[in-house]
DNA sequence: TATTGTTATACTCTATAACTATA
DNA sequence: TATAGTTATAGAGTATAACAATA
């Protein structure tokens, strides 16, 4: 393995950041159209695939830390789309699940996003995406583990 | 190939969403350590390889739109690490250029970002890396021609 | 007419940390 | 003491569109 001296993983780094931008752009061009912002859609999602859950599951599984998810609840509680309920065997926490409306808003909207998601991968067979899942695994276990070493280092 | 009508394409999706977060997470905490945010080290390590720019250029280099920008450039700015002056052969447009306490910070701050960044990228080799930029760019190939295909239809 | 950049609006997300209620 | 979630604060980025100056 030669060294990395001259920061040869620049044009990685450049790489992920524009392919997530073009994503990113491609994506939320659908999601806003239907009134959500992506931490929106992403939470409609994840409930919609679900019997509903906590705040906690929600954050990891959104990624969204959970001083942000209170406000992207409480948009999207405004939107008449999810609701909060208590918990009677943990009265600590909150129990989030999609509303009617919200719902209906997922099994119409969720369908409809992938089709035009398929768009971009119209090119690309299985085994070209098995190819992505597998880098792109890889690339990221380089992150967590790094990430994991500076905060071992931090505290 | 076979179809993807089971949108078997959604792992890719979900791992480039995680991949791109663990990356992001990882390098703003040494950013934020700069008391910058991610896009004014995008501006300030794009204005540091070169010899100043225009706000349309650097809009395309970065990415970001002019808007926004402006506010990018503004807190700066205010920050003494860049300049704006008016050009006299298009008096349209500014060029934008780091201060001295700019280029200090540059020459300081981006090796020293490349550093932390290493640690990620430690367990590969060049071969590694050459693949991950391939597959990256082959999957923003996707999403741009698709981007392009949506924006011809909606005109 | 088209382009460069700024401004305006209104919102959404972000980091950070303190805080409340419960376990 | 630890955890779940909210609140508070202050800032920063976003989309969108209108706008002024210049080409």
């Amino acid at each position: 393995m030669k060294s990395l001296s001259q920061a040869s993983f620049l044009p990685v780094i450049h790489e992920l950041a524009r392919t997530y931008q073009a994503f990113e752009q491609f994506s939320s061009q659908h999601i806003r159209q239907l009134g959500l912002t992506p931490p929106q859609f992403d939470v409609v999602s994840t409930l919609g695939n679900s019997k509903g859950m906590n705040c906690k599951e929600l954050s990891d599984r959104t990624l969204i830390t959970k001083g942000t998810l209170t406000g992207v609840i409480d948009r999207l509680e405004d939107k008449g789309l999810v609701t909060r309920t208590m918990q009677p065997n943990d009265r600590r926490s909150v129990f989030i699940t999609l509303t009617g409306h919200g719902e209906k808003l997922f099994a119409q909207a969720f369908p409809a996003h992938l089709d035009y998601m398929k768009i971009a991968f119209r090119r690309f067979g299985e085994s070209d995406l098995s190819g992505f899942c597998q880098e792109l695994g890889r690339l990221r276990e380089g992150f967590s583990l790094a990430l994991e070493e500076q905060e071992e280092a931090v505290v």
